[in-house]
DNA sequence: CGGCTGCAAGATTTGTCTAG
DNA sequence: CTAGACAAATCTTGCAGCCG
């Protein structure tokens, strides 16, 4: 647009208008934890839910809160892996749902009386299928504020960012990673996580062997 | 009221195409 | 074959306003 006038105004230019904000931020392991406790000592029983399923499966925003309850849930199981359609790529992800995070989700499930075919994190309104992104975005805001972080650094990419970086950190594993995110190759990987390429590679290889 | 949806528009993500 | 360009989908986030 044209007129960016003093640029630290939070009137109502677009949010980020000549602001450079770069990729958000992983969440380090304490951090991950210092949410979770807090979540637990709340009773905030949906969205320590969330919060679980949000950094096990690495899913994308639009993809997490699109989720039904049949996709991650047999009856009043929570199945220990899930396979979900990513919407952006139309691939499919496989993930591991944790204990602590099938316990999460059971009780949340149970709170909410949600059936199977029932989105995973309703509206509340009737109108709409499911959770915003918005409200989801807002809620990751919410998450990062809580534990005295700077909430400009990270969002709703956090939580998808956050396992995978974590995993190649301490694996080195960069074929684990791709499959994690469900990248097609491994160029997309390494173009996300922000690492040499023919450092990439060779490990790769090392890996495959 | 407070939680939540929707919109707008620049930034980021990620599959794919293309040149060297 | 690889890096870089391109493009389509998604994210970010202030703001307005609706619903239970």
């Amino acid at each position: 647009m044209p007129t960016e006038l003093n640029g630290t105004q939070h009137l109502q230019t677009p949010w980020n208008k000549d602001k450079i904000i770069g990729q958000k931020r992983p969440l380090k392991l304490q951090e991950v934890w210092a949410i979770r406790i807090r979540l637990q000592l709340a009773q905030q029983i949906r969205e320590l839910a969330l919060f679980n399923l949000a950094i096990d499966s690495k899913l994308r925003g639009c993809d997490l809160v699109g989720l039904h309850v049949s996709d991650i849930a047999h009856g009043h199981t929570v199945m220990h892996r899930a396979i979900v359609l990513q919407q952006k790529t139309q691939r499919p992800v496989q993930f591991e749902i944790t204990e602590q995070t099938r316990e999460a989700l059971t009780t949340w499930i149970a709170h909410a009386k949600l059936k199977d075919g029932q989105f995973l994190f309703p509206s509340r309104k009737h109108a709409s299928p499911h959770l915003s992104t918005r409200q989801y975005a807002r809620v990751v805001e919410c998450w990062v504020i809580s534990i005295g972080l700077d909430p400009s650094a990270y969002g709703t990419h956090t939580m998808r960012r956050t396992k995978a970086t974590l995993i190649y950190k301490r694996t080195k594993n960069l074929r684990a990673v791709q499959l994690l995110l469900g990248h097609t190759k491994l160029e997309s990987t390494v173009r996300y996580l922000g690492i040499e390429v023919d450092d990439a590679l060779e490990m790769a290889e090392q890996t495959e062997v």
